[in-house]
DNA sequence: CCACTAACCTGTAGGC
DNA sequence: TGCCTACAGGTTAGTG
């Protein structure tokens, strides 16, 4: 489940075990995820040191000892998690239970103070894909996205000049990553819900005169970075050990107030509304027909 | 440039 | 239990 709030609750898993960690060895099970590796990933890789673990947007990215990145975006089903042995032997390790037939990249990672792990990715659906950079200005995934909804850049002005005149619904709009990189499926849909707009409301309608935001869209920045922050903070909370977790690290059951809840009543106090799902370009979005306009 | 669809790939849930 | 369909948190390529 990784949007914006997921990915960063990875970050913090992963900070206290890769930051400063030394990459001793990579294994890569196959040749490509979604993507084909870049050429001598494993070789590049190995003998560089982590020194942080990043993000941007969805995506990961791990900064190395020679100043370049390593980036990582987890698709629909990638994680990371660690395991307490080498690497030496993976496919004894693959064979002994089913569970790691999705094990991509294993990595032996030596940090000074929690010394020697395993750190295994893992996709089913392998829609993730990693690649490596000699800087984040080279990597064109990063080259055309939006701002981060949790900075300054991010607000209703930016917005207004952005959705101006626009006929896109405000669904899709806020789903596409050049306009405000992080949001996905259900952060939209809870963020919209909370700000009582309708997904099929034109972007363009929550734009006034002189191209300045309606309150609504004002409200709608508020709620974006409300959800997002309260989603974070739920992640932190269920984090214990990243390392000793059992199953996959990080990722968290959030309780969604519209997300996933089709004909459930709605949850806004006083509000006699049934929960509605409709298809938006594909993909579900769900709201209130009282309370959202 | 914009908007929409199909595609990528595997797993799971629900109906019969 | 099996078989079938629909659907899943993301992004990109292709079409009109």
């Amino acid at each position: 489940m990784p949007e914006l709030p997921e990915v960063e609750t990875v970050r913090r898993g992963l900070a206290p075990y890769v930051d400063g960690a030394r990459i001793e060895a990579v294994t890569l099970n196959r040749k490509d995820l979604r993507f084909a590796f870049p050429k001598d990933f494993a070789k590049r890789l190995t003998g560089q040191t982590i020194e942080r673990a990043g993000r941007r947007a969805k995506y990961l990215l791990f900064h190395l000892g020679d100043g370049g990145i390593w980036l990582s975006h987890l698709g629909m089903t990638g994680s990371f998690r660690f395991e307490d042995r080498l690497i030496t032997e993976p496919t004894r390790y693959r064979e002994a239970s089913a569970d790691r037939k999705h094990d991509h990249v294993e990595i032996t990672l030596v940090h000074p103070e929690q010394g020697r792990m395993a750190l295994i990715y893992t996709d089913a659906r392998r829609f993730g894909f990693m690649d490596l950079y000699a800087s984040e200005a080279e990597s064109p995934y990063l080259a055309g996205l939006g701002p981060e909804p949790l900075s300054n850049d991010f607000n209703a002005e930016m917005l207004a000049a952005r959705f101006a005149g626009k006929k896109a619904p405000i669904k899709a709009a806020l789903l596409d990553q050049r306009v405000v990189a992080g949001l996905g499926n259900i952060y939209v849909s809870e963020a919209l819900y909370r700000a009582h707009i309708l997904p099929t409301r034109l972007a363009g309608s929550l734009v006034g005169k002189r191209d300045r935001p309606k309150p609504e869209l004002e409200a709608l920045v508020i709620e974006v970075r409300k959800v997002l922050l309260e989603a974070i903070d739920a992640g932190g909370s269920t984090l214990r050990d990243f390392r000793n977790a059992d199953g996959n690290s990080g990722y968290f059951q959030h309780r969604f107030m519209i997300y996933d809840r089709e004909g459930e009543p709605c949850l806004t106090p006083g509000c006699t509304g049934t929960v509605q799902r409709i298809v938006q370009s594909g993909r579900s979005s769900f709201f209130c027909p009282v309370c959202q306009h």
